[in-house]
DNA sequence: TAGATAAGTACACCAAGTGCAGAACTATTC
DNA sequence: GAATAGTTCTGCACTTGGTGTACTTATCTA
């Protein structure tokens, strides 16, 4: 009856509550916001108890953020997958700026509006910054051996690119959604986004001491 | 009475219970771990009222980062006061090494026993790595305020600039950090984190493109 | 169809943090 | 030096995020 590929009909219902929580979640947060939705009324939403609503979501916060749990290690796996004679930082710099034309969500250019709001709230709720910052830091370790495994720098040249690598996307990117927010369209927004990108990719390239 | 300049007793007492709350807060906490104290334990240890803790520090987290926070604008200050004809960059590095040379605590090379459990404290607890990240964002933001008013630095130069600054010193201090945690001391470590320094602020001016 | 196993629920509980009304204290003024 | 105006502190009730547990319900397997 169920061909083999498929997932049994637990999994398949796990995947449909957790995504009807995770909706509710935040539809209820970009409606009224992160602190005047409380887990209680997220779980009556939907249609689950609150102490299932934490064992699919460890925190409050989980419920917005597991959407970009899988870009934590997005650096690492472009420096591992990267061409044969390709410089790491040459790689990361053509993956940003394609990302800026695909208007991945990731890059904060992209204005259509779920993800707009979305961003909106993850940048006006100081919590959710907070913990955008944990992926932060486990992004720069994935980077950082990627970049051990990969090329003979030292590791404390690995450590130290990457934390500058990681510090520069977060930057272009926080940039990029603070234009969004104050109204740029993201076709508006894209040629300074990428001339910036550039840029700043040059800059760590070619080093501080270029510019005085 | 009293002299002029001195605060009156109400000022003082304030003082006073201020520190008769954190100190009673991080005795406790290094003594069975951040998550293993109630506010209700320390507020009975200090001998206020709970309402009277929150009146003080806004969070728990607070009780211990609040030490942190005059670091917050360091950075911004070294370049603001740095002398004529010298660069951003070479002030924040002779800083850095000197705050070594000092075994300053915010560069992690300093093993006190008091300091180190302070530091143990924080790094093993996530919650606060979180807070003291939100240092950093402060931070940074000075630091690219300062090289704006100071240079003639494009904006955006100015703030790719600072996060990498800012992302280099906080690395160099974890690796001090982890190093004394896990035995070393500091005077073990110096010169090693002294040359770590020199060569990480090298590669900030040098950039990332002179090690392929 | 029986029974093992996993998911979900109800309920009681703890801790962080807030609002409020009043008590205790400090500063000021006559 | 007592009245009083202004702060700080307290006690208490309350909300909310999060956990432990015992129980029910649904899915899977044989």
């Amino acid at each position: 009856m169920t061909t083999e590929s498929r997932p049994g009909l637990r999994e398949r219902k796990k995947q449909r509550t957790r995504d009807a929580i995770s909706d509710a979640a935040i539809t209820l947060f970009v409606e009224r916001g992160f602190n005047e939705v409380s887990v209680a009324q997220i779980a009556e939403a939907a249609e689950v108890s609150k102490r299932t609503l934490f064992a699919y979501f460890p925190t409050k916060e989980d419920l917005v953020v597991h959407r970009m749990a899988d870009h934590e290690t997005e650096s690492a796996r472009v420096v591992r997958a990267r061409p044969a004679h390709t410089a790491p930082l040459d790689a990361l710099r053509d993956h940003f700026l394609d990302g800026l034309r695909r208007r991945d969500p990731i890059t904060g250019l992209n204005d259509m509006p779920q993800i707009r709001e979305l961003t909106q709230l993850i940048f006006r709720t100081p919590a959710l910054i907070d913990r955008m910052q944990r992926f932060r830091a486990g992004g720069e370790r994935a980077l950082t051996e990627a970049l051990c495994d990969t090329t003979d720098a030292p590791e404390l040249v690995a450590r130290m690119a990457s934390v500058q690598i990681i510090a520069v996307q977060w930057a272009l990117s926080m940039e990029n959604f603070e234009r969004l927010i104050s109204g740029e369209t993201a076709d508006a927004r894209y040629p300074d986004a990428a001339r910036s990108a550039e840029r700043a990719f040059a800059l760590l390239a070619n080093g501080l001491a270029t510019v005085g």
